[in-house]
DNA sequence: TATATATATGAATGTATATTCATATGTTCA
DNA sequence: TGAACATATGAATATACATTCATATATATA
């Protein structure tokens, strides 16, 4: 029977026991974490989230967004590549246009918890 | 009576609407999305993902994550660092250690939903 | 077919930032 | 008080990446 690791000591340095083999183990891979943190890392940029809150409202295509955000059209499309790579926006072409949206509710519904969580903590 | 767009057209070259307008007026501020973006963008990096990975699963001190994590002490305490200042963990000083947790559920939630998008659009 | 329009993309550049190294701060205990 | 330990942090460096510029691709229309 191994011993419960104290709270009151750092585990590591509790020679009886494995926790942190047992965290270790827990861990999701390497591979998933890393796939996870490239997911946020793509709302984590000022331009991008600009956008996943104008598509947030409505369909638009590219000259929309151009004219909403005020961007240059070329910064607008290489955001545009990063979202559509990693499933975070869909798009559709009707002639010369290209009209994106949001990929699918888990996008607006992560876009509500971090909105709810600024606000939160914003005094 | 202002006309509706048509869905067929790019709305911003429709002479006759004012829908790039509405859509203008209703995004959040740029204030508040660049807090949304640095925000996420703290959930999108390896190191952060995997402490937090690590918390997830229980409170740990700085030489826990060390050894959890294998990475130097000093990356993990900068890392932590920028976890603290944008409040998604807590820490409470016991001694010569500083413990460390996710900081409410809201942090919990966004781990759980982003996983969850990963694991539905990997093959 | 030639031109205009909408969008995409490669290369270059500047900026942000993760990690490392060295060291400082703070705590415990002998 | 001094040594050992846990953590934090400033500076330097290397890497990632957002934007811009120039240009390519694709579609519509005259």
């Amino acid at each position: 029977m191994k011993k419960q690791p104290s709270h009151d000591a750092c585990i590591s340095k509790c020679a009886t026991n494995d926790y942190i083999d047992q965290i270790k183990e827990h861990l999701p891979s390497d591979q998933l974490l890393l796939e996870l943190a490239n997911f946020f890392k793509v709302f984590g940029e000022h331009t991008r989230i600009r956008i996943l809150s104008a598509l947030y409202q409505r369909e638009l295509c590219v000259c929309d967004l151009v004219e909403i955000l005020e961007m240059n059209q070329s910064a607008i499309s290489h955001q545009l590549r990063v979202l559509r790579t990693s499933k975070i926006v869909r798009y559709r072409k009707e002639g010369k246009n290209v009209y994106y949206t949001l990929d699918d509710e888990h996008v607006y519904k992560l876009l509500d918890d971090g909105l709810e969580h600024i606000k939160e903590n914003s005094p």
